[in-house]
DNA sequence: GAGAAATTCGGACACCTGTCAAGCAAACTG
DNA sequence: CAGTTTGCTTGACAGGTGTCCGAATTTCTC
């Protein structure tokens, strides 16, 4: 007589969002365009998310569990079952969200550069900023790469969203090149790899209380130079 | 009667290894110099640690209990206990022994070496060859860095060994570098910081499937002459 | 070999984990 | 307005966690 939970979306094995395309062929009638009920779950899943990246960033993945998120949102423990079916779910939900929000922030912030100083200070201003405001996001995200490395639940999503910023990052290089007149000296792999590292030091070196913003903005001016030559 | 574990050494919240001193002047007349009692405890110790490295390798710092640890030992939980009064300091007692070891390796692999040719392949070929060989552990390394972000116990442990290892790949690229006629053109921590992104990537690449043994011997290459400049 | 100390075991403790399902309220549908 | 779907809560489940302790066993010392 009742369901469970949800039909059809959540029993879903794809984490992607067609849960609302689903939910849409299930309520009945394709015209009704009014996509209201759609987006309502999509976007309490949002709301979930962003109050679970709160405590997520707080007290890192293995410290946290559902109660912990559920407690500082305004739903119960129960409720995040209802909107994702699995821990896993959710934490790869929420990692992706973030992820993707700065990636898109730090695509607009380059393609504004018109000249190769622009970029270079657009880019290593955001590196700096992110690295002050977003420390314990940014820890979390790296707490869960390396979780990723024993929970293959993990690994696919972890491993796209590593291709994505990859990506990201090897774009900036390439717009400073193109503004500088020079080309990429390292594969797109080699260089996120450098600058990850750079990142990844400048998160855990502010965490621990040692600040060292104008190392990191010539730590980047560095790198950029050093990844690309005249072409 | 009985004490209900070892009396001073593992009460003491200090987790260096005095526990062989106090227990030396614990037995009595100091002019007993067979050392044997001492190293006992202190051997066993390194034989749980030991045994705790296969595990934790395998599973992860957060995946993995006390009770997975002492199955795949010769002892129980509740000796785990009597060796180490905490979780953590197991751990931290383990990561220590084998970054360590790793650390005395490299240094007198590439001290060996008599012209910088010799410095540059003994040095990328100890990382590839720890990249396949170490995956593992080195992945246990990197979980527990990051963990170390969320748990002060660990900060400060991690924080020394990161520091330890910072110095050993700085002391690889003066050497370098004084073979070569070049001199160190970043600190020690940025130039760390690019050689353990470098490095990360290597085993997570690794993990994944992706062989990439020539482009981490070329990535090595090109970072330890970009990381040195002409004198 | 007797007595004491060091070691090891195995079970208990209280707590926390993800998952699930039954019950109820609210919203929507005809 | 009746009936159905959706949303959310509460409580239980089975299992696992680190820690601790009493007792049995081994090892050492005189």
């Amino acid at each position: 007589m009742r369901m469970g939970r949800r039909v059809g979306g959540l029993v879903s094995d794809e984490y992607e969002s067609k849960v609302g395309l689903m939910k849409k062929t299930l309520g009945g009638s394709a015209t009704r365009v009014r996509k209201r009920p759609v987006d309502k779950f999509e976007d309490r899943r949002m709301q979930l998310a962003d109050a679970a990246l709160v405590t997520l960033a707080e007290q890192g993945y293995a410290r946290t569990g559902l109660r912990d998120i559920a407690e500082r949102s305004d739903f119960t423990h129960g409720t995040l079952h209802y909107y994702f079916h699995d821990k896993a779910e959710l934490i790869t939900y929420c990692v992706r969200r973030y992820k993707n929000r700065c990636i898109a922030r730090y695509d607009s912030l380059v393609q504004d550069g018109e000249t190769a100083q622009d970029v270079l200070e657009a880019f290593s201003g955001a590196v700096v900023s992110t690295m002050i405001e977003d420390a314990r996001m940014q820890r979390l995200w790296y707490d869960i790469r390396s979780q990723a490395m024993f929970e293959h639940v993990l690994a696919a999503d972890v491993a796209a969203l590593d291709r994505d910023i990859e990506d990201m990052i090897f774009r900036v290089v390439l717009r400073y090149a193109e503004l500088s007149g020079r080309e990429p000296s390292l594969n797109p792999a080699l260089t996120y790899a450098l600058f990850d590292g750079l990142f990844l030091h400048a998160v855990m070196n502010h965490l621990a209380g040692k600040a060292s913003e104008s190392e990191v903005r010539s730590g980047i001016e560095y790198l950029l130079g050093s990844v690309t030559r005249p072409v």
